[in-house]
RNA sequence: GUGAGCGUAGCUCAGCUGGUGGUAGCACCGGGUUGUGGCCUCGGCGGUCGUGGGUUCAAGUCCCAUCGCUCACCCCA
């Protein structure tokens, strides 16, 4: 092997793409069902939006940015995540102006320079899914709720954990509050936490060492560190999701690591992808479009890893693809071959699923052939077929086999075994 | 950026303390069936043992380096 593809970046085979296009199809269907419409925005941009959206302090940013100078002499950046590239667009051609609340989302490529492990790589993807124009809580729940559906009706079980991280009035002063908390603790915390003290204290927090959150019990806890606003906006979000029968979990604890968020953030996560444990999550950006230079709207938004939910998804059983040929072809012979070509692509213009083989084998070689396609009938056309003007059509399930006249022109019988074919379905 | 484990056929892997690369399984191709798949059976194709050095009479096996993959830390979807 020569050249291999770039470390990180995986190519989707053939036998694993339907696992792909079954989470696409049913993830589009939901956020059509909850009034979403999809737009495409580009993998490119300018690397000024992400760094004013996400934050230059946070890690994206300062270490994982695929960033590069082009041609012209402008940096640009491959995209680390969707919400900045959505808004951008959002703005740019105000949509605003067309309707007071919108609902957009995206899927496609992501890239982030980390080392790859299970459940993360350089290029993933993303279902992003942005509310943009209202700050009511009911649409915090609403989303969450969405989300719930979404991997409900893909069969994964998953938790929802969901915490507040204020505003710019109230989160400030918690933040005070929990430095000077800290700092009292003097030592004796892991070598991470001693970092993050300083670089991210509310990270702090989410230490996963039983030691550290020994200490961290009498810290002080956002949620009691809300503004009356933003009290009020997670009491009536958390009772969003009760009343929709969504179960959630608090975490006072859960940080972002987007600088973007404001209020309401959450998380799905599993424990079956080993130390990638969220399969979604997202939150509410407050001031983030006004930020990028568009009107002062609210907004929030999540996005779900496909690679996890394709990890997780092929923990199940396995499904047949669905895109089985519902006819296989033999032709034996030259002159057989010939109005094989002719008969195959006048079913093909009906609408059927028709495969063959162009090699001239044997019979019982195009017969496995068909049988490892999973073809659901096979029509075997030979000299005998070609004298008598008919073909011999099998049934692969069931084994049996009828002589099947083929009078007159192939786009007559093309469309007389197509509507039969539709008719057994 | 840090750490650990692993690189033998397209895939999954045997190969013990160095002594000629496995009739291995799966997959692929062909036969057993004058023109009929799955099951069975027989045969065939298929390997620079990741790469480069070193030790040795002899290296897939030991040593060093290097590349790659995987998992974990960090962080995140």
């Amino acid at each position: 092997m020569t050249v291999t593809a770039l470390k990180g970046f995986k190519d989707i085979l053939p036998d694993e793409v339907h696992v792909w296009q079954r989470i696409e199809r049913i993830a589009r269907d939901i956020f059509h069902r909850f009034g979403f419409a999809e737009i495409k925005v580009p993998v490119l941009e300018k690397t000024e939006l992400f760094v004013r959206s996400i934050g230059e302090a946070t890690d994206i940013v300062e270490k994982e940015m695929y960033t590069f100078v082009d041609r012209n002499g402008a940096s640009v950046t491959m995209r680390p995540e969707g919400t900045a590239s959505v808004l951008r667009a959002f703005i740019e051609h105000g949509l605003h102006a067309k309707q007071p609340v919108n609902r957009l989302y995206t899927i496609g490529p992501m890239f982030r320079h980390e080392r790859p492990q299970k459940g993360r790589l350089r290029q993933f993807h993303q279902l992003s899914v942005e509310v943009v124009g209202t700050d009511k809580p009911s649409v915090d729940a609403e989303l969450m709720a969405m989300a719930w559906l979404l991997l409900q009706e893909l069969g994964l079980s998953v938790s929802l954990q969901i915490n507040s991280l204020g505003c710019p009035q109230c989160r400030p002063v918690f933040k005070e509050k929990l430095v000077g908390f800290l700092e009292g603790l003097g030592s004796g915390l892991c070598a991470d936490c001693e970092r993050r003290r300083h670089t991210n204290p509310l990270r702090v927090l989410d230490c996963k060492s039983e030691h550290c959150q020994q200490h961290y019990r009498q810290a002080p806890v956002i949620l009691e560190h809300l503004c009356a606003g933003c009290a009020d906006h997670f009491r009536a979000t958390t009772d969003g999701l009760v009343s929709l029968g969504i179960p959630y979990a608090v975490n006072a604890f859960m940080v972002r690591g987007l600088d973007y968020y404001t209020r309401t953030t959450f998380e799905l996560l599993t424990d079956a992808l080993g130390a990638q444990s969220a399969v979604g999550a997202g939150g509410r950006y407050d001031g983030l479009v006004q930020q990028l230079g568009g009107p002062d709207l609210p907004g929030i938004g999540f996005a779900m890893g496909v690679e996890r939910l394709v990890l997780l998804s092929s923990q199940q059983e396995a499904v047949a693809s669905g895109n089985e040929p519902e006819l296989f072809l033999v032709a034996l012979g030259e002159a057989a071959l010939a109005t094989g070509l002719r008969l195959v692509h006048g079913l093909r213009s009906c609408g059927l699923r028709v495969a063959m083989d162009h090699e001239g084998r044997s019979l019982k070689s195009q017969m496995k052939q068909a049988d490892k396609l999973r073809a659901r009938r096979t029509l075997i056309i030979g000299d005998n077929e070609l004298a008598a003007g008919a073909g011999l059509l099998k049934d692969m399930l069931v084994g049996s086999q009828e002589t099947l006249p083929l009078p007159g022109e192939v786009a007559a019988w093309s469309a007389a075994l197509a509507s039969r074919f539709r008719q057994e379905q």
